[in-house]
DNA sequence: CTTGACCTTACCATCATGGGAAGGATGAAG
DNA sequence: CTTCATCCTTCCCATGATGGTAAGGTCAAG
């Protein structure tokens, strides 16, 4: 297999898994004599791995870590079940920051009345002196 | 004003005013004869602007519209409203994708033993061959 | 005049990914 | 054998928003 069909076998970019290589997260692929990179089923495997991962959300770290552990049969799983915990932790932080962000826009979005005149709470409230931002509870 | 003093009476670092500038976000300061940026009140006033924006996660270029209407006398609150409206709806999109994720990752986590053994669910679904990380309803 | 804190510009780094150029390889059709 | 399309190679640049650092100029206080 050359880059293209473990590309499209693994869905994972020729772009991103020659890159993959280059930062040390693959072993430096076979080549052929004319320098043409060669792929088997199992680096497609662990192409696919490290998509599934991805989109799970793990950083490049931590998929890393995740490569390292998967390849290890002495592992624990409990090192997996940490990391993973690890990442939703991550996940529920951005969640809750999104969500509050959300709630705050929507607060405004209720009170401006979006007709054609230029009165508008929610440019005020980006105008305003204090941290229209941060809570939800204290517009006042 | 100079540089630091407005920086710290909007919350937006040295850094990024003259990024800002840079890219045109914000009009070119004033100089004084030595070439430091001068600021007044109203500058800060809308680097503050600016700095709420993005804390509510509006993209620079979000921004960069939103100044456009604070600036705008003659703006309609329907245009700002859209805006915002856009902005919730991105928001949501990106809680729901990362809430994917989260759930995708606990059911792992909630079958994994966690213990010493090598034996793990959660590596089990990223080396296997389905799409483990998108559906939610569907593991087998 | 020195010292320290500030300013200036300019470049590099992040994180993961994509785009593109310039040039070589391969394979099929003529 | 030539040609042409399609692939491959490496190398550089861009994203988006922010931070860091370095080399050098400025200002105010002592």
């Amino acid at each position: 297999m050359n880059i293209g069909e473990a590309a499209s076998a693994s869905g994972v970019s020729a772009k991103m898994i020659r890159h993959y290589e280059e930062t040390g997260l693959i072993p430096r692929a076979g080549r052929t004599d004319a320098g043409y990179r060669v792929y088997g089923e199992r680096d497609v495997h662990l192409l696919r791995f490290i998509r599934q991962a991805r989109q799970l959300g793990f950083s490049m770290a931590q998929v890393s870590d995740l490569i390292g552990l998967w390849l290890d049969q002495s592992r624990s799983s409990r090192k997996v079940k940490q990391l993973a915990q690890t990442h939703i932790g991550e996940l529920d932080q951005r969640i809750r920051e999104l969500q509050t962000m959300k709630a705050t826009l929507e607060r405004l979005v209720q009170d401006c009345h979006g007709d054609s005149r230029p009165d508008c709470p929610i440019l005020d409230a980006l105008g305003g002196q204090g941290d229209c931002c941060a809570r939800q509870g204290t517009p006042a």
